[in-house]
Order: C-alpha cells, then sequence, then structure tokens
DNA sequence: GTTTTTAATTATAATTATTATAATTTTGTA
DNA sequence: TACAAAATTATAATAATTATAATTAAAAAC
C-alpha cells in the first residue's frame, strides 16, 4: 500500500489539486508529527528533491490553510510551526528540549463569562514548561 | 498626580533602571491595553519623542520581559503584541475588527491527563471568531 | 498522440522584520 | 565640573517573507 496514493485521494477531496510536491509536504507534516516551521519542511524535502523552491513550501502551506487540512500555530518566537491535526488539542512546548508536545482538553470545561456572546471560531491553548523527560533528567 | 512618577518608581522597583524612553514605552502599553505590536509601540511615541529609534522600543521590550514586568503573546501572523497585564488570561482576537479582547478562565478547570507530571510555567490561551459588536452589526 | 491552454513550480528581486555594531548622548557619581 | 557607565541612536548586516516573471508540468482540446 503506498501512502502517497492515500494523500492524492485526500488532496483532491479537499479540493487541492495535487501535485508531487504538495503530496510531499502534507506527507511531511502528517507523518512526522513535529510540527515543523517553513525552514524545517524546506531543508528536510530538499533532500529528496533537490529541485525544491521554498516559495513553493510557503504557497503549498497557504493553499492547504486555506482548505483546512493544516493548521498553523503560533506558539512563540515568531515562528510559525505546522500541523497535520486539524481538531481543535492543546501543546506544550519544553523550555528544555524544544519539542513540541500534543495533549487532549476538554474545551467545554472552559467557562468564558465576558465573551460568552462572542462567535468562537478558532481555539489555541500552549502552555511552557517543562517536559518530564528533561525534569527527570535533570535530577 | 503624574502617572509617569508612579512607572519611574515600578520600574526602579523590578530592577529596571529608569529612563526617559523606557516610562514613556511602558505607560502606552500600560494606558493603552491595546496589546500593541512593536510597530505601533513606535509609531505612536515618535509622535511625541521625534528622536526614538525602534531600537529602544526593541531592546526596553525584551528587558520589560526579562524582568517580567510584561508578557509577549504571539495570537497569530508571526506579530508578537505585548501586554502590560502579567497575570494569566485569555486573549479573544477578533476576525473583523481586528481588536484583541481580554477574558478571565479558571485555569484549575482544565484537566490535562497527558502531560500531568510535566512542569507548567506558562499558559496561553487564544480564541479567534468575531465579537459582538461585529456580529451585530453585520446582521 | 500532438497541440493548446492552464496551473504549478522555480528563480530572482523587492520588501519587511530583526539583530548586531559602533558612535553619540545621557545619566549618575566623585 | 570631570569622569565613568549605561542608554539611546544611527547605521549596517542578517533573516524572513512576499512579489514578479520565467520555466516547467499537468490538463484539456483537438
Ligand atoms: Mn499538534
Ligand atoms: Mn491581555
Ligand atoms: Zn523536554
Ligand atoms: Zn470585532
Amino acid at each position: 500500500m503506498n501512502l502517497s496514493v492515500n494523500i492524492n485521494d485526500f488532496l483532491k477531496l479537499n479540493e487541492v489539486k495535487s501535485s508531487f510536491q504538495r503530496i510531499k509536504i502534507y506527507e511531511y507534516i502528517a507523518e512526522n508529527k513535529n510540527h515543523p516551521t517553513v525552514n524545517t519542511i524546506f531543508d528536510e524535502l530538499v533532500k529528496q528533491i533537490p529541485t525544491l523552491s521554498k516559495m513553493t513550501v510557503y504557497n503549498t502551506l497557504k493553499l492547504f490553510r486555506e482548505k483546512n487540512i493544516i493548521q498553523e500555530i503560533s506558539i512563540e518566537d515568531n515562528e510559525l510551526r505546522y500541523d497535520a491535526n486539524v481538531k481543535t488539542h492543546g501543546h506544550f512546548k519544553c523550555r528544555k528540549c524544544g519539542e513540541i508536545f500534543d495533549f487532549e482538553y476538554n474545551n467545554s470545561e472552559i467557562v468564558f463569562t465576558e465573551i460568552n456572546n462572542y462567535k468562537i471560531e478558532e481555539t489555541q491553548l500552549f502552555i511552557k514548561g517543562i517536559c518530564s523527560n528533561c525534569f527527570t533528567m535533570n535530577k
């Protein structure tokens, strides 16, 4: 079974015209689940695709966002990161190792009195601190 | 009563050496509560202080952050914004008018099973959507 | 299956944001 | 006032992003 074929269908299903570059970019984000930046995506893929242009990465990410098949997260420092998991979930960034961990939380448990008549379209919960790996290592 | 005098004391209390520029920058963020970007702060203050350098704004914001008298919020688009309210609180950005609203929420009500042994240092909750002003105007 | 049309990718240039460095000015202290 | 230290400013360098045009690839028409 070839994953690229599945991604090809997935893109078409979401009104994204498929191409070799687009499949590879989506594949990278979806498989690695590492919340990569534009530069990470480019640097990793240019190894496989030497002709790849960073412009294509920018354009493709913009298109994927418009079609809602990826989400953009700006956890800190002006560094935008991308995630193929578009469901609402939380992100934890470790100050030591820099890794970003996903976590689930119950959105409905948060009570908003001040903005209860506002139309909510997107929710982002970011937590920064030290992950358990780095915490135990320091002892 | 002169607010600048109070800010002067406040800065000293927080181990920040006071200066005319630093007082004006803190004053702008604290009084306007508009979560300004570097450019907003510079553009507004350069009207009063024609010799002001953007470098000073960058340096001062970095210093204020280190001393924890402001917080940096990166709600979207690679645009960093600054807030003199350093207590944990949520931010709502309206897609129509662009304004950012503060709201309170009870952090303890959110249950994190996956990261329950992680050391939490900072929490940011961002919500995007349409504010009630813009929502009623569109009807 | 070749030609034509359209769209995507690439290469390049332009713009913007940020950081680094050195010169100048200000502030505090003797 | 004179000196030393720090902050501010001016300028240059770097990095990130966007815009534009040329090239290549894909799709549609014939
Ligand atoms: Mn995620
Ligand atoms: Mn706020
Ligand atoms: Zn870690
Ligand atoms: Zn609004």
